[in-house]
DNA sequence: GACTTGACCACGG
DNA sequence: ACCGTGGCCAAGT
């Protein structure tokens, strides 16, 4: 924790991300509502600076309306999440029930 | 401290 | 189902 006993709001989202089990996602909104102090915008910011292959299960976080984010470059977020055997439709959302909570 | 920038979202037309 | 718009909030200039 940062200041006066309340976690950063970034801590809590890596906090949040840091428990989505394997297998499933979440979106950004739904960690915005997780957490305090932020919205699904910040948490797309904060997101957006973490280094890659620290651990953390980035992968799992996609939009409210179940398509991955454009990243800006080369991301394999798909195949990663094919990998835990995350399942696509035909229009390239994932199936509602790789969601969590 | 004001102004800009996003790995976003809900909603109306 | 597809846009455009306004709202959101931490960080960077």
């Amino acid at each position: 924790m940062s200041d006066n006993g309340r976690v950063s709001p970034r801590e809590q989202v890596l906090s949040v991300v840091a428990r989505i089990p394997y297998g499933r996602v979440t979106g950004y909104g739904t960690i915005a509502r997780m957490t305090e102090g932020t919205s699904a915008r910040s948490v797309g910011s904060f997101m957006r600076q973490l280094p890659r292959g620290h651990g953390l299960p980035w992968h799992r976080v996609v939009r409210s309306d179940r398509t991955l984010a454009d990243h800006g470059g080369n991301t394999h977020q798909r195949e990663l999440l094919e990998g835990e055997g995350i399942r696509f439709d035909a229009r390239g959302r994932i199936e509602p029930r790789f969601f969590w909570p």
